[in-house]
DNA sequence: CAAAAATATTTTAAGCTTGAAATATAATAA
DNA sequence: TTATTATATTTCAAGCTTAAAATATTTTTG
């Protein structure tokens, strides 16, 4: 085995590693928060994203571009969204001119109950990230950042 | 607001942006990985990770051994294990002196089938992450483990 | 205009996930 | 020994997730 073959095997490794950790680091926080949202409001990470992503967009969003944004299914939007309608906390308008798409929104309500959800969230990630520095943040945001614009780069490119 | 809170409000604002990126990026690379295991194998990234446990653990291992290894409700882990069990590739056998418990372990099929998953895994990896440099990911990985002791850390003092 | 193609959304089938309840067995205590 | 408590696992109900099929509507094309 060449020089370059062995450096080019530990980078495969190291890699690996990368990944496993950031698989861990990641199931685990998500794991917390999960917890956190049912014990404390009664709900989920898929209910907290929808509202999420409505809280930023006051007028609404259609199903399409819901499911975009949080690059999930159609079909998975629907039941998520659903069941928000059930509660209360968004509603579904007909968008004038186009009878098969629908715009969603959240109530006053949902942003009401949303606005506790992101402060209480903020928070706790606030405490389980409490161990790293403003700096390490800081590098670890633009690796990410560099990473992400490549995955996406990779796939544009294929299509 | 004094700077004292200023740099607290920064602080915690540059970690929900962390949070975030971390997320993106993971979610990125497990759809990923989640579209190779389906069209590649016709597998999941669940049952990837029981394969991969059991890899490890030639002798197999109780069902509760592999939840608690998996991080994932004992409930969660019979329906994987069953459809495994269904293709052949592992086997349930029944622990000497304890009729509760049950051992799995990978069948002769189920080793050479993740041995081939395994090799394509770690390429899919290395490809996704080729922007990444040996230095950069050497720095995410001790800031990762040190994010996991806390994370822990901060579990096992509430317990 | 009428047919065909495209778009927006929902439905469906199968699998993943959880917490809680149910079973079965084992260990402990009275 | 028998009742109680603990442990190992499965079952259950509800919700999340996907890809593919089905609906409904709009746009394009012939």
């Amino acid at each position: 085995m060449s020089s370059a073959e062995t450096a080019y095997a530990m980078s495969t490794k190291t890699k690996l590693r990368l990944w496993l950790r950031l698989l861990k680091v990641t199931r685990s926080v998500e794991n917390d928060i999960r917890e956190k949202l049912r014990v404390e409001f009664d709900s989920t990470l898929p209910r907290f994203d929808v509202l999420a992503a409505l809280y930023q967009f006051p007028k609404g969003l259609r199903m399409s571009e819901l499911s975009g944004l949080l690059k999930v299914s159609n079909g998975n939007v629907t039941g998520i969204v659903d069941r928000l309608v059930k509660d209360g906390l968004i509603i579904r308008t007909p968008v004038p001119g186009d009878r098969r798409a629908l715009r969603v929104r959240l109530t006053k309500r949902g942003e009401e109950e949303f606005a506790l959800q992101a402060a209480a969230h903020e928070q706790w990630i606030d405490d389980l990230l409490s161990d790293v520095s403003m700096n390490e943040a800081e590098n670890m945001i633009s690796s990410f950042d560099r990473i992400l614009v490549e995955l996406h780069g990779t796939k544009s490119e294929e299509a």
